[in-house]
DNA sequence: CTTCAACTATTAAAATCTTCATGGTCTCAG
DNA sequence: CTGAGACCATGAAGATTTTAATAGTTGAAG
């Protein structure tokens, strides 16, 4: 397991690395930006510490450069500054967790810990409800073994009730959830109903055992009979 | 400004309620997941602080609740358990904020003011750029004051590039911030190609200053000349 | 200056998604 | 039990988005 950390205070950055070798990761640093960047175009890291704040730029830059880099890595944001605004953007710009300065080492350990195993099972992870699969990391159903074929929505809408097995879902819930944003207080659900009845018959089709049912004046409950 | 605190420590809850009192909030208290559920459910609040822990059920079921009754309401989450699952999953089901225990009364008060200074503000934002104006509260937008009508993907492509006027644009990040996460790395772009023309041709049309400049092998850049 | 391959633009066709019109179903009041 | 009104289902038309086929550009190598 590859940590990068970009952290500009000497001190702090040998104290984690440190502490990080002990565990037996293997450790690269980067004292400011522009040797981030480097590291980051030149290696593949599991895990990026990062601080907000350096010397010669943003490390929020850094987390839109990772990302236009097309890299998946993990990052934590480590910052002085414990600003909800900080915080909200660097999540926003895919950082997957923000540890206010000062911290504890566990609590660093813990979280980076976490992440890893997050990350691991990706690749691998697995729906089940009734006789339906849903790999979530191919975008590909199963009903008994024979592999389904779902346009975006039917796909959309299905993921969202095998994460919900037997729960009443609120059509407004669905609206937001399946369409986004764009929806706000809708009046007519005529979309969902047209995507329902399409997704029922595909799902009848492949000899799905669960069955999407209607709740009067709700909205829908996934079950199997 | 109403604020409900849900919170099953006794202590902690009237201390908490005292500090915001002094601030001239107007504050309900609730010491349980039940009476917490009723109370949302009968009024409107401001901001919610959610313990996560109750004696009676778990909060992050509420945030759910919340969630299914349409409520916008911004919520923070106060939890003993400063584990990162229950963070992900607070911030995923749409908690504005977490705050691990124990915590500062300075640190709540702002992150509060800084939450509803944020909320405040929705409903007058807008963006501009050359001579266009794009309102995302009313996914409206205007040129030299007239509005144009685009469909929603080309409507996401120019909010998109309205935030970042003038930067260089990855057409991977484009497509995932755009398309969302079923893109993944695509080998051809003809979706973007297509909906690039679409969207010149109605700025064109419509008199609009900034051109979207292709940049070969990279991506676009939204720039007036 | 050519030439070539990779990249981008354009148009039309195909697929997908939403809207519309109509008819059936459910709930509740009387 | 019956009727009225809200709610949901369905098929087809309409709109949007993606894909495919083709043509035009760009930048690098010779």
């Amino acid at each position: 397991m590859k940590i990068l950390i970009v952290e500009d205070d000497k001190d702090l950055r040998e104290i984690i690395s440190a502490s990080l070798e002990k565990e037996r990761y293997v450790v690269s640093l980067a004292p400011d930006y522009r040797t981030g960047i480097q590291k980051i175009e030149d290696y593949d890291y599991d895990c990026i510490l990062l601080d907000i704040m350096l010397p010669d730029g943003n490390g929020l830059d850094l987390l839109q450069e990772l990302h236009d880099l097309g890299k998946k890595t993990s990052v934590i944001i480590l910052s002085a500054k414990d600003s909800l605004e900080d915080k909200v953007q660097g999540l926003d710009l895919g950082a997957d967790d923000y540890l206010p300065k000062p911290f504890h080492l566990a609590e660093l350990h813990a979280r980076i810990k976490s992440l890893l195993r997050r990350n691991q099972r990706e690749g691998e992870r697995k729906l089940q409800f009734g006789n339906i699969e849903v790999f979530p990391d191919h975008f590909k159903v199963m009903v008994e073994g024979k592999e389904v074929d779902l346009n975006r929505k039917e796909y959309d809408i299905l993921y969202y009730f095998m994460s919900r097995p037997g729960r009443l879902v609120n059509k407004n819930t669905l609206a937001e959830s399946v369409w986004g944003d764009h929806i706000d207080q809708v009046d007519n659900f005529d979309f969902i109903y047209a995507q329902i009845k399409n997704l029922r018959k595909r799902l009848k089709d492949a000899g799905a055992t669960p069955e999407l049912k209607s709740v009067y004046g709700f909205g829908y409950k996934f079950v199997v009979e």
